[in-house]
DNA sequence: ACTTAATTGGGAAAAATTTCACAGATAGCA
DNA sequence: TGCTATCTGTGAAATTTTTCCCAATTAAGT
């Protein structure tokens, strides 16, 4: 409702394509492409020239007609438009088998995001240290998020627990939330979810696979 | 335009909610709940009680007026047309980071997934043991999949060695990918990619930060 | 047996998303 | 300069998805 930017509402699968766009434009550049047309970026992305040109016309005209885009423009621009022009702060809660991974995975600095922190609750894991990232106790986020205002959280724990520390990070000012345990979330409004769920997916396959045959 | 089976095509975002009530059947069914109702489901996996009723009615009919759904028995629908009446078989290429966190995650096998191999290409690596899985040699996954005809791969290996990987596992009969690379793999028409981009979902959620500000 | 309240299934309407189609812009070339 | 190729941006049309709505059904209470 009270809407206070100008822009009307944009889904949530056009961002996404976004991604897909930055990603493939980022590659371009650094393989000193410096002109693309939609159709062609559609090709890379697997999507038609249509739905590239009408994303992009969302948020304005970055192309020139009968040339295309050039692409160290347009990559600025999309990335402008995701919000990356600054580096993004998360926080990590949980490092168990899959919060080490995202904890040691190099390409997320790499693409602008930073892990200022990670929380675990077991005492085996608390201070150890990965990456430069030292895992603190659970106990102490809400310490942290009153100095540092990092908005977004990377929930890596089991389900049981992740409704609670939903909870708790929510009333600690975080914003966003990229959950790995298999259960919806309740959040305010304000609050943005996105679930990565890995049997929802494999699911997926498994009725594309059934119906295939 | 072959569709061989008389069903109209169901899109993936149905079959996608389908797995969400999967998962909170399961969940009721354990807690000893016998009925439903389709804005009870609705409240638990956020979504609309018409959403859940027009998703089930794809597939026939389940409920009775006036009373809901029973609870066992809706789930076993709904595992019956994600194709859940059997174990699914998977392959594993990659098992670095995510590929060993994907490897040592106990409820895959609990939901009826079963990891049948693991396959790397680093030296080091092969021959190591997770949860009853040998890391097998690359090399050797033509060979094991022309006597063992797994038909789904999880793919975590890096993005400039997965459309090479791709290839060879659809020329050896793979048909579904849980793609984990930030790639968009080319493959043919009939087979199916799902693909798990964790920078495009933190991507997503720095868009809607940015714009809720 | 009758009434009331709850609930499904599905056609119809509404909303959202994608695709079509083309005017207008640009570059290359004769 | 004029002609042709190409390509964007965007209303309009088509398609897909979601929501609305209600007749029909069931259970429970009186
Ligand atoms: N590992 C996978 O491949 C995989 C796949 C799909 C989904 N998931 C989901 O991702 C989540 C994490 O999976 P995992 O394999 O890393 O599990 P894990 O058990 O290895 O790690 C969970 C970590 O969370 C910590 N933890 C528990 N409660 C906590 C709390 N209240 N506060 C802070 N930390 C807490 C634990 O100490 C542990 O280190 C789970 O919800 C799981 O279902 C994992
Ligand atoms: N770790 C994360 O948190 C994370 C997050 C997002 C995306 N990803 C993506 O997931 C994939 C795996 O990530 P990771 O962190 O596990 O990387 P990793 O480097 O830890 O593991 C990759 C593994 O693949 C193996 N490999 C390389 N080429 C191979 C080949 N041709 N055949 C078989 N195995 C091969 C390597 O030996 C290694 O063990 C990457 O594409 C990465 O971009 C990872």
């Amino acid at each position: 409702m009270p809407q206070t930017s100008s822009k009307k509402k944009i889904s949530r699968n056009t961002i996404s394509r976004l991604s897909l766009y930055l990603r493939e434009l980022t590659r371009l550049e650094q393989d000193g492409k410096k002109a693309i047309s939609s159709s062609d970026l559609a090709e890379l992305t697997d999507l038609t020239d249509t739905q590239v040109r009408k994303d992009l016309s969302h948020f304005g005209q970055f192309g020139i007609s009968g040339t295309g885009y050039e692409v160290s423009k347009l990559k600025e621009a999309v990335r402008n438009i995701l919000g990356k022009d600054k580096v993004l702060d998360v926080i990590l809660i949980g490092a168990g088998n899959l919060g080490m991974a995202l904890l040691s995975y190099p390409a997320f600095r790499e693409q602008g995001f930073s892990i200022k922190a990670a929380f675990d609750i077991d005492t085996r894991k608390i201070g150890n240290k990965t990456s430069e990232i030292e895992i603190c106790d659970i106990e102490k986020v809400q310490e942290f998020l009153k100095k540092d205002k990092v908005k977004i959280a990377l929930l890596a724990v089991p389900a049981f627990s992740a409704q609670k520390i939903t909870d708790t990070l929510v009333n600690c000012g975080i914003r966003c939330i990229l959950n790995f345990a298999p259960i919806v979330l309740r959040v305010p409004d304000e609050v943005v979810v996105s679930n990565v769920d890995l049997s929802k997916e494999l699911e997926v396959l498994s009725y594309f696979l059934r119906t295939a045959e």
